[in-house]
DNA sequence: TTTTTAATTGCAAGTTGTTTGCATTTATAA
DNA sequence: TTATAAATGCAAACAACTTGCAATTAAAAA
């Protein structure tokens, strides 16, 4: 629901603002975790102009995330990518194409417990990354051709990207 | 062992050289996580003089990670991190003061299998990243103090750095 | 509703981490 | 020992992100 999002806002003291409605708009719980050129892309399609400036995303996206709605996800890229702080998921990124495929399970609840047991300096853990990093199908197929090594930033055209 | 790394440089087909053997020295199994510039101080106040220039890090880094001698590690900071690939463990960051505690356990090879099994993109998984973030024993006892929000890429002197 | 006030925005300019081009140096194969 | 391709250092470029400041705007106060 949005307006458990919106709650948020409100409690933070942040105003309601059209960017931030529109910000909040480009994420869903079905999209891939995005960065803030892909919110500012999709946006200037979406609403025919540059209504928002990609620093105000910025600003959106880190007010966004000291609020809790929306929280980093690591996939060795060379942005930060953010996507809703209630969907708990994870990610196999490509590291030829760098597509990105999610997947439910985590199942590390026992490994959390267990590290705070050990831990020397916490005692408590707010929240963890947990991704997983290969090549996919398509790209392997595609390996032999290719002499490209493991480079996460490149960019293979066979496989759409994120 | 030193010498396994050389030969994988030497698989490669990369030359011996002092820089590289200099990076080289720079990573043990015992310390933290670094990034090029850490490397480039370190080896800056080893060796008296600046006898690597950082963007030869950078280059050393990249062929590092391509050979399989190190990998990056996903600390949430604004730069890349790096390790030595055969030291199995993951890390507990606090958001606040960014300080590093690593941790060996891990098991999450079901999660992996049980992964694999489920996605239609990939059919294998070359390397994971698991990291936990939360706030530190020394920065929440100080944390009535100060108004600070999550923000990784704070700096509390409180405690010490990395 | 209108006024007031402080938060938010856009623009231009700055900063940081990282990469590239190119001439020079150097490890290694011949 | 020489030849050659890889590696290096330097300067400059680049990309992602941040900051300063004046203008705008949401929401509190009147």
């Amino acid at each position: 629901m949005k307006s458990e999002q919106i709650k948020k806002l409100k409690n933070a003291g942040l105003k309601l603002t059209s960017s931030r409605l529109l910000t909040l708009g480009a994420f869903s719980s079905l999209c891939k975790p995005q960065n803030a050129d892909d919110i500012y892309k999709k946006l200037k399609k979406l609403t025919g102009k540059d209504k928002i400036d990609l620093v105000t995303i910025y600003r959106t996206l880190t007010s966004f995330e000291q609020t809790g709605i929306v929280k980093k996800v690591n996939l060795q890229k060379d942005s930060v990518y953010y996507e809703l702080a209630n969907s708990h998921h994870h990610h196999i990124v490509c590291t030829v194409c760098e597509s990105v495929e999610e997947f439910n399970l985590c199942g590390i609840e026992k490994t959390t417990k267990d590290v705070l047991k050990k831990s020397i300096k916490f005692n408590s853990i707010a929240q963890h990354s947990l991704e997983f990093f290969g090549v996919c199908k398509k790209c392997t197929k595609n390996e032999k051709r290719s002499v490209k090594k493991f480079s996460p930033s490149s960019l293979n055209p066979q496989c759409q990207r994120n």
